[in-house]
DNA sequence: GGGTAACGTCTACGTTGTAGAGAAACTCGT
DNA sequence: ACGAGTTTCTCTACAACGTAGACGTTACCC
């Protein structure tokens, strides 16, 4: 009987196959989805591959770029289509596709928001890039000049990216406890010091993410497009 | 001669006096304004105050406590006067205190941002909380309700921190370099895949952090006024 | 003084990222 | 089918890290 093309049939899933970037990433997400980014080590991923740690480097060149690959995979779930000529609706659901993904592996928010401030925009990765370059090609097809569509691009991403970390921050602790006090740890804070705080306690327990991002998002784009020679007709700059 | 106040007159600057929680946290804070977060470890910190690394045990549990320690003493410089009623005013101003503070101490900003991710709400360090109680007291005084002054302030942070950290991202590498194209690092980009971002080089690189945030808080704050019951009318809710 | 508590140091352990040399497995021309 | 060449993976080792626990040292109070 000849060789399969398996080698070793490993029935246990995800044993000994060969390596590659996208398993050891997805392996490394995986990870960081399930127990947090510290337990993200070289060390502890071999293991779960099945492979000794140092055989890692050779699909990611240190602990900072498998982070980086990480980010990107994360990344690469967000759909952009650059088609759409109703930029605000089309910038609408970008923002909730990526609030999503963000609640869906929040573990991974943490690399999103910081591993760009200490890398040089020229230096990051490609797929980290793209959606800026996507949502650039989105505004200047829907009519907008170079600068003004890095001035929404800005203004968009910067709400957008300080609405999910607000967000996150407010998850529950405990969701067994009942008490909003209790749930959010509240209870310890000084009744003096932070009666504003702790009146708002229940309000704080049911928050609605996406109608809050919603509605930031209409202020803000409307906003934008009263503010900004409108689409379609290139006036001054 | 009784002994003075200060028994060890130690004349090199900052040698061997009593060690104190301030002490600790500000030298911590100067490494890390200095040479970044990861040259802030224990032993480093330990060398830099003459000490035994175990000594900082005594003023912090360990070495996120630390952190915290660094992230409420940053936030201590940020000051605010809640009795203003002009509320917008207010914000306006607290708003570009807090990006100054970001840019006096871009290594700082992934703790602010980062560490209360991974701490619930009612245990995180008090002078983190300060500010949010400030503020929802402000916007209380200034006629909102409860609920209300929750929206605003999380569409006001949100959106605050969103665009600090989208301007530490555009930091300039190396500004000797004076072409746009380079200086970001974005020769690297190939023009097929990137011709908007690369075509926006020379507009990257002279950003005006200041006028680009105060125009979104234009846009929010008008914006979060019009929506919202005005104060000084408690209506519905 | 002497007792007590706070402060600081020492030693030691387990874990981390990763350099460097080598073994093992795959690929391909013949 | 086989050996050369390349790629992939493993082994060993090291310096640096956070921190537990026992111990010495200093400051303070009556």
């Amino acid at each position: 009987m000849v060789p399969v093309e398996n080698p070793v049939a490993t029935p246990a899933p995800g044993q000994k196959k060969r390596l590659s970037r996208d398993v050891v990433l997805s392996a490394a997400l995986e990870l960081v989805d399930a127990e947090g980014l510290d337990a993200l080590t070289m060390r502890r991923l071999g293991q779960e591959l099945g492979r000794d740690p140092m055989s890692l480097y050779r699909y990611a060149a240190s602990r900072a770029a498998l982070l980086d690959g990480v980010s990107e995979l994360v990344l690469n779930e967000l759909a952009i289509i650059p088609d759409d000529p109703d930029w605000q609706a089309q910038l609408r659901r970008i923002a909730h596709d990526l609030r999503l993904l963000a609640l869906r592996h929040p573990n991974v928010v943490p690399l999103l928001v910081t591993r760009p401030l200490s890398t040089p925009l020229g230096l990051r990765p490609l797929g980290t890039l793209r959606p800026l370059e996507q949502i650039l090609s989105l505004l200047i097809d829907a009519g907008f000049n170079a600068r003004d569509a890095l001035h929404v691009y800005r203004a968009y991403y910067g709400f957008l990216y300080g609405h999910i970390l607000n967000e996150l921050q407010e998850f529950i602790v405990d969701p067994e406890e009942n008490e909003a006090l209790l749930r959010l740890g509240l209870h310890r804070l000084s009744a003096r010091e932070f009666p504003r705080l702790r009146a708002l306690a229940p309000v704080l327990a049911d928050y609605d993410g996406a109608a809050e991002l919603d509605q930031g998002l209409s202020i803000l784009l409307s906003g934008l497009a009263a503010r900004l020679p409108s689409p379609g007709h290139p006036t001054t700059a």
